[in-house]
DNA sequence: TCTAGGATCGGCT
DNA sequence: GCCGATCCTAGAT
């Protein structure tokens, strides 16, 4: 189980860090369980592509402005759920880590199931959305804590060991318009030959 | 109120 | 590789 502190430390540590642990989903259908590959950081009231750029305060991103290691839960395009853990230092700092892509430990039937929709095995986990739909997560979820073993979302650690040379690092995926912020080496991502 | 556009996905070429 | 789906949010009027 990650605590509290895991999640108050600058977004671009929290995001390195969250690799390879363990999404952890209970429902009456079973329990999914997701080893994280790749996360986004997202810094916060000064990062351009960041939903708190500038302050902004609305009630979509309220959970970002709440206590560090609940989610974040949007939905983009009208169509997919975002998850993210929101982070920081302080309470101001307003970042997060948005989860992108996981490899399955637990729940295979199930989670061929929610991702029915999905022909090729290689590309089941492979986006934020699709993370979303098989751990079916949706705004329900936003603002739930993380680091609480009774709640049924929740991240987990284990005894797996990521080599320092196994962790990529590059620019942030599909945020073009944020400018120069869409050169920033955020995005963290395990390469294929640690993933299990 | 109104409107533009988005931290994406899946199907089709 | 390209394009349409789909609807909520934020910011402008």
């Amino acid at each position: 189980m990650l605590g509290r502190a895991f999640y108050q430390r600058p977004a671009e540590d929290v995001a390195r860090n969250l690799l390879a642990k363990i999404i952890v989903r209970e429902s009456d259908e079973g329990t999914v369980r997701l080893r994280i590959v790749e996360t986004e950081a997202y810094l916060g009231v000064e990062d351009p592509a960041c939903h708190t750029f500038g302050g902004r305060r609305t009630e979509r991103v309220g959970s970002m402005w709440g206590e560090k290691g609940h989610a974040y839960v949007y939905l983009i395009y009208g169509l997919h759920h975002c998850l993210n853990a929101v982070c920081g230092r302080k309470a101001e700092d307003a970042a997060a880590v948005l989860l992108r892509a996981a490899v399955l430990i637990d729940g295979h039937a199930l989670v061929r199931r929610r991702r029915s929709k999905c022909r090729d095995e290689r590309r089941l986990l492979d986006g934020p959305g699709k993370l979303c739909q098989a751990l079916a997560v949706d705004r329900g979820f936003d603002s739930m804590d993380l680091c609480d073993p009774e709640l049924s979302l929740r991240i987990e650690s284990d005894q797996f060991e990521i080599p320092e040379e196994a962790v990529e690092v590059g620019p942030r995926v599909g945020i073009a318009s944020a400018g120069e912020a869409a050169r920033w080496q955020l995005r963290f991502f395990l390469s294929e030959s640690v993933r299990l």
